[in-house]
RNA sequence: GCACCCGUAGUGAAAUGGAUAUCAUACACGCCUUCGAAGCGUUUGUUGUAGGUUCGAGUCCUACCGGGUGCACCA
């Protein structure tokens, strides 16, 4: 519809005058101003000499005198705007497409198959799964799910941080002040291997030497030479894999690859890394370590391979990015969804790839989202002021469970999910409890509770035997046509969202939609046996919850059959 | 010091360069003897400052002010 009403509008502009007219269709924010709408008279008003008002009412009865089926008429309003009516056929037309695609609903090609890997969450082993990992979790799983249903190959990649000088300070904070045994028995062993990595922050500031010392045991470990070491480093993985998995499982988060950090950190890899660095002329030596310097100081130096030879988080990226091209192939895109505090890290490291000729520019991305962070300050994980992911779903639910035990989970978790998805992420978050875990206005719960509620309905009416279709009556409702109309646009919003990777439009969308249909429902009786649209009626609420529910599982968030 | 990000009602947010800047929350007042009140309706209140580009600026450009983040062996 969108080709043929610009192909129609560039014909109409050009009998007006316009010499190879720009149409930019958009949809009015006020949808009582028409579906569609353009702004085209107002921009040749310059070039032809023309007031905007008398150009586009030039355009418009052209427009008028050929129109198709499918649109009822063009009006020209407010300084020169065209304003474009579709036809109710055609509404009803788009409504009768939902119902029969249900799941399928919005589901496109476009993608082609087109291979892009999501990177998200990423939580470093033996560090806790706090709030800020929440947000990559849930904007890039969204992310993921967006562009899995616009027809991209997409590959989920929880791209664990089980590698670094990290451990380093975690096995020697071990070694010194932790017991083992306890450890390992512990129920929740993540939380008492961070205790010690906070413990070696604290420790370190005293005695100068531990940085040293765990930078060496750091050493010894990717060197591969003690197995003691090694086993430790190990147990500690498993440890933290457990804890991760049940959080992933109550956030309904799955993925198809976890490769760690740690594979691509071998010897054979990073020598492989600095070579080809080293054949394009990018490495410089500088005080020891191994560095990128930018052209005109674009961007400041990027260590590769530190001084003492072992590897750092770029070395393994470059190694990651070409086992990923090695192994994907071409038209590849690859998106890091990562905090803003990395930004400048990304821009080096895609430069530098770029350098290489690995990717084009687009192809690399990099999403990042603002911190959450206290009142007055920032949380750090070295300081230990954190708040534990675990503590705030259990907060939630008990919320939850408060309103209605039997949905607490489901409602919990689109509580949190909700409240970041809703809002672009960029900003940071100051973290608060009742904001988090909003459940009434634009929240998860309220999208949730116009699903279970229009759900009821149609139970209702399939209980008295009644039609759910639209070949009969369409009820003259404002309400009822607003929200049909609206839900003409689900497939573009999931565009638009996919391209500019921000899954806050969806939810806008989804939020604006469960609004309408609370309108209509407000202010009509929707199961009426002896009213004639019924039928009608209860056609546009089944497709409201196909749409519903298709954004809802983009998104992440279940809905539960009662709440 | 340099770079990047963010400044929108009391609070939290939305807005592909478009129309009367939207939504929630808080406050006040209405609506369940007809489909589920986690809902609906009414009322109050907003684009940091100064310039510029544009027919049109919350959005783009410049300067300033305020907040955040980053800038060599952490990730």
């Amino acid at each position: 519809m969108i080709e043929e009403i610009t192909h129609l509008l560039k014909k109409a502009s050009i009998k007006a005058g316009i010499i190879d007219p720009f149409i930019k269709l958009e949809h009015p924010e006020d949808i009582s101003h028409g579906d569609f709408s353009t702004n085209v008279a107002m921009v040749y008003t310059k070039v032809l000499k023309i007031a905007p008002k008398i150009l586009a009412e030039k355009i418009v009865e052209e427009f008028n005198k050929d129109l198709p089926s499918t649109l009822s008429n063009a009006t020209v309003a407010g300084p020169g705007f065209i304003n474009i009516y579709v036809h109710n056929s055609a509404v009803t037309k788009n409504t009768t497409s939902v119902i029969s695609l249900k799941e399928n609903y919005g589901r496109s090609d476009i993608g082609g198959g087109k291979k892009i890997i999501v990177e998200y969450s990423s939580p470093n082993i033996a560090k806790p799964f706090t709030i800020g990992h929440l947000r990559s979790t849930i904007i890039g799983d969204a992310i993921a799910n967006i562009y899995d249903f616009l027809g991209y190959k997409v590959i989920r990649d929880n791209h664990l941080g089980d590698w670094g000088t990290q451990f380093g300070k975690l096995l020697f904070a071990i070694d010194k002040w932790g017991d083992w045994d306890k450890i390992e028995k512990s129920d929740s062993p993540i939380k008492d291997l961070v205790a010690l990595y906070v413990k070696f922050h604290d420790e370190a500031l005293i005695d100068k030497s531990y940085e040293d010392q765990a930078r060496n045991l750091f050493k010894i470990l990717e060197s591969g030479e003690n197995s003691d070491i090694t086993e430790k480093w190990r147990k500690c993985i498993e440890l933290s894999k457990k804890e991760f998995s049940k959080i992933y499982d109550k956030l309904g988060v799955s993925f198809d690859t976890e490769f760690g950090e740690s594979m691509f950190a071998s010897p054979e890899k990073s020598n492989e890394i600095l070579e080809i660095l080293k054949s394009k002329n990018l490495l410089t030596t500088s005080e020891n370590a191994q560095v990128v310097i930018f052209e005109n100081e674009k961007y400041p130096p990027l260590i590769i391979q530190k001084s003492d030879g072992t590897t750092i988080y770029a070395t393994r990226d470059l190694a990651t990015d070409w086992y990923r091209k090695n192994t994907y192939g071409k038209d590849l895109m690859i998106v890091n969804e990562v905090g803003s505090e990395q930004t400048l890290y990304f821009r080096q490291l895609f430069e530098i790839e770029r350098l290489l000729g690995w990717f084009e520019i687009g192809e690399r991305i990099h999403v990042s989202h603002g911190l959450y962070r206290f009142k007055d300050g920032k949380m750090s994980t070295r300081k230990g002021n954190v708040i534990w992911l675990d503590d705030i779903i259990d907060e939630a639910e008990k919320r939850a469970v408060a309103l209605n035990p039997e949905s607490a989970n489901d409602v919990a978790i689109g509580a949190i999910k909700f409240n970041d998805l809703k809002r672009d992420c960029a900003h940071d978050i100051v973290f608060d409890w009742d904001e988090i875990m909003n459940m009434t206005g634009d929240s998860g719960p309220y999208l949730q509770y116009a699903c279970v509620r229009a759900e009821a309905v149609l139970d209702k009416a399939k209980e008295k035997g009644l039609k759910v279709d639209t070949s009969g009556t369409r009820p003259d409702i404002v309400s009822l046509d607003m929200l049909e109309r609206y839900m003409m646009h689900f497939e573009e919003k999931l565009v638009f969202s996919a391209n500019s990777f921000k899954p806050n439009i969806l939810a806008g969308y989804l939020i604006n939609l469960a609004s309408f249909f609370n309108v209509f429902y407000a202010q009509t009786v929707i199961v009426d046996e002896k009213e004639e649209g019924t039928a009608y009626k209860l056609a546009v609420t089944q497709a409201f919850i196909y749409t519903m529910r298709n954004g809802l599982n983009l998104l992440g968030i279940k809905v539960p059959k009662r709440m």
